[in-house]
DNA sequence: GTCAATGATACTAAATTTATATCATTTGTC
DNA sequence: GACAAATGATATAAATTTAGTATCATTGAC
């Protein structure tokens, strides 16, 4: 029932210390000793949010990852999107046939409307919010 | 990232279902026949849901489940507890480390503000709305 | 006493989340 | 150019949660 995942976090928690940092590239070495984020998987993560455009990664020694747009300019809902797929609170359960008897579900309106709430709330956070 | 589970779902399908029935108790056999619900998965949920008082149970021939409340005192957020546990949609993630140099983080109260929300407008859903 | 129902409980399977491991590629430094 | 330090790509594994199964015990109407 969580709305957020471990690797949205991480990657929050990398994004947010990149950020803060008066480097302009921050290697995976240096985020996992600061972090305590496991190795492998925050490399994995780091990876996709340089496929994603969010971070620029820099190769070879000396290499590293580096902000693409400013913290006050990265979604919550981007993150989440990326590691969590498109945010929907309700996926088919109240579709059709949830009761047999019924054609249509009013309850499916109201948690359209709780979706919308939540979406338009959640799009409004940016790593900005953080610092 | 679903918010209800399949068992909540079921249980939802069920408790309309013997809400809608003009029978005063419901058997097992009824419910499967109608609602394609695998056969032992809707007796575990109909048994927790006895157990939870949401359903009294008869045994013997003749036997079956009956509603204890009507249909408009069911809360949703009810099942939802017992399936799913506490509506919580955000757990630990932005708790104290999220960034190691934040003391306090302002997006937890963001979180918390659309949390009450989505808690507050499910707890006036009940079964009801379904019908 | 029998049979049709639920109670209790232990187990299995599938899906998702959370990692791990390894080899390839790039690049700065000597 | 060799080397070392970084990321890229990708396959696999472990852990957890969700979903479903199976079985024997108990109850109660007839």
């Amino acid at each position: 029932m969580k709305l957020i995942t471990r690797d949205t976090d991480y990657a929050v928690r990398a994004l947010c210390f990149i950020s803060g940092s008066k480097k302009n590239r921050v290697s995976v070495g240096e985020l996992v000793g600061v972090l305590k984020i496991p190795r492998p998987f925050l490399r994995k993560i780091l990876q996709i949010l340089n496929k994603k455009k969010l971070l620029k990664s820099y190769k070879g020694q000396g290499g590293g990852f580096a902000l693409v747009k400013s913290h006050d300019k990265i979604l919550l809902t981007d993150l989440m999107k990326i590691f969590q797929g498109p945010l929907k609170l309700n996926e088919c359960v109240f579709k059709k046939q949830v009761c047999p008897n019924i054609k249509t579900c009013k309850l499916k309106k109201k948690i359209d409307k709780i979706e919308k709430y939540v979406i338009s709330e959640l799009k409004g956070i940016t790593l900005a919010h953080l610092l």
